[in-house]
DNA sequence: TCTTGCAGGATTGTTCAACAATCCCTACGC
DNA sequence: GCGTAGGGATTGTTGAACAATCCTGCAAGA
C-alpha cells in the first residue's frame, strides 16, 4: 500500500485526487449529527458574542430552542468544552469561560511556537509545494483589505484569523490545525472583551500582506521573523486593551 | 500576585504548595462524574493494550461490564475521542485508531516543536524557577532505572512519558499541557503495535538522565539541542519498529 | 463465477420521561 | 450578625422506546 511512496503516473495520481475529494465529500455529509449542529449554533453565538463569557448556558431552555432533547444538548455541550469554548462545573452547569491576562500570554506563546515553527519549516520542503498553496492566504489578504474598506472590523478579525488558519495550514499536519482551530477560537473568544475592534485589526492588514509576500518571495526565514514580531505586538495590543476592560470589569477565575 | 516573582518565604513557598495540594484534591473529588470515571477505565485499557488498534467497542456489551448508561458511556466515548484515543464511525460505532507512518511523523513533529521550545524558554525566565522544580524529573529517571533493572519495560516506557509530561509542566502552560497529554497517549497507542519495547525504550533511560542533569546545570541551550535530536532518535526507531510490524499487518486509514 | 437486489437481524442515533444528587437562596433561630 | 435547615431549581444518570443505518446471508440473474 504505502510502501513504496510516489509510484504513481499521472493518471493514477490524478485517480488518487479525485478519490480524496469524494472522500471529503462523504465525509461533510456524514457530519450532519444532530448534536454537532446544534453545537455549530451554538459556536456561532459564542464566537459573535452573543453569548457572552461567564453567561451560563441552561439545559432547559436551550432545549426548547434548538429543538433537541437533553442528551443530544449535552453532547453538544462536550464538543464545544473540547473546543474550549465553554467550561462544564460539575452540578452547575456550562458556562462561556472567562479568560484573563494569563490565558492571553499562554495563547500567544503556543501560537508563536507553532506558526513560527511551521514558517521556518517550510524551508526544507519548499520543493515539493504546490504551485498554488498560497492562494488562500493571498484570498485572506484580499478578504481583510475589502472589509476594512467598508469599515466592518470583526469581518477584519475574522479573515486575519483565517490567514493564520490557513497558514498552519501549510504544515499538513491534523494536529496542528486541529490545536489551531481550538487555539484560535479561544482568541476569539477575548476580541469581544474588547471594545475597539479597529485599532486591534488594523495594523496587522498590511502586515499580513507583507507576510504572505515574504513567502511568496520564498523568504521564509525572513517570514519567521518577522511573524515572530508580529505576534509579540498582538499580544501587547490585546493585553493593553484586555487591562484597560479589566479595570471596570474584572474577571475571575 | 504575580507581579513580584518570587517574594515568598521559605513558610510562604510551603503554603502554597500545599494550598495546590488542597486545591488538587478537591478537583479529583469535583471529577466523580460517570462518564469520567467509565473513560478513566476506557484509556487505561487502551493505553495498556487490553484494546487493541482497530478494536470495536460494542455499546452494549461495555454497559453491562461498566455498570452505566448507554448515554452516559456515549459521553465517556466523547471524552476519549478528543483525546484522540477512539474514533467514531457514524452508525458503525466507536474504534480504537489505527495510526500509521504519517501519524508518527506528525506526532513527533508537534513533539519537537513543543518540548524544544519549552527547553529553550527555560533560560528566560530562570530565575523564577522554584528550587525543587525539577524534583519530578529526577524521580521519574529513577523509575525508569529501576524498572529497567527489574526487567519491566512497558514500565520503563510510561516513566519516560512521565519525563517528558513533567518537563512539559515546566513551561507552566495549561494549554500546552492538555495538547501534550494528548499527544502521549496517542503515542502509547503506537507503543502496543510493536513487539520489541526494550530495544524501544532503553536507550532513553541514559539520555533522560543526561538531559535532566543539563537541566539541573542550567545548560539551557544544549539540553534544547540534545532533546531535539533525542526525538528524532526516537521517530526513526519507531517508524522502524512499525515498518517491521507493517509488512505482515498492513493496518489501512 | 461474479454481480445485483432484497429481506432480516443487529447496532447505532436520538428522544423522552423520570428519579437521584447537588447547588443556590432564603428564612429561621440563636 | 452568624450559622443552619429547608425549599426550589438545576444538573447527573438511568432505562426504555423508536427511527435510521449498517452488516450478513441468500437468492436471482447475467
Amino acid at each position: 500500500m504505502s510502501t513504496g511512496g510516489a509510484e504513481g503516473t499521472a493518471s493514477d495520481t490524478g485517480r488518487q485526487a479525485w478519490l480524496r475529494t469524494v472522500a471529503a465529500d462523504v465525509a461533510r455529509l456524514d457530519r450532519s449529527s444532530s448534536a454537532e449542529r446544534a453545537a455549530d449554533i451554538l459556536r456561532r453565538s459564542i464566537t459573535e458574542g452573543a453569548l457572552p463569557p461567564g453567561a451560563q448556558l441552561s439545559e432547559v431552555e436551550l432545549t426548547e430552542v434548538l429543538e433537541v432533547s437533553r442528551n443530544t444538548l449535552r453532547e453538544a455541550f462536550r464538543l464545544l468544552t473540547h473546543e474550549g469554548l465553554l467550561v462544564y462545573k460539575l452540578h452547575r452547569g456550562v458556562f462561556v469561560p472567562e479568560l484573563d491576562e494569563h490565558d492571553v500570554i499562554d495563547l500567544y506563546r503556543l501560537r508563536r511556537v507553532l506558526e513560527v515553527d511551521v514558517v521556518r519549516g517550510l524551508a526544507d520542503r519548499d520543493p515539493e509545494l504546490p504551485a498554488g498553496r498560497l492562494e488562500p492566504l493571498h484570498d485572506d489578504v484580499e478578504a481583510a483589505e475589502a472589509a476594512a474598506s467598508a469599515d466592518r472590523w470583526p469581518a477584519v478579525g475574522t479573515a486575519n484569523m483565517r490567514f493564520h488558519e490557513h497558514l498552519i495550514g501549510l504544515a499538513d499536519s491534523a494536529r496542528m490545525d486541529a490545536m489551531t482551530g481550538r487555539l484560535l477560537a479561544e482568541l476569539r473568544l477575548l476580541f469581544h472583551v474588547i471594545a475597539t475592534p479597529r485599532e486591534l485589526h488594523e495594523p496587522y492588514i498590511a502586515r499580513n500582506r507583507g507576510l504572505f509576500e515574504l513567502l511568496e518571495a520564498r523568504k521564509y526565514e525572513q517570514a519567521a521573523a518577522d511573524l515572530h514580531q508580529y505576534l509579540l505586538d498582538s499580544e501587547q495590543g490585546i493585553l493593553a486593551a484586555f487591562r484597560d476592560k479589566g479595570l471596570r470589569g474584572p474577571v475571575g477565575t
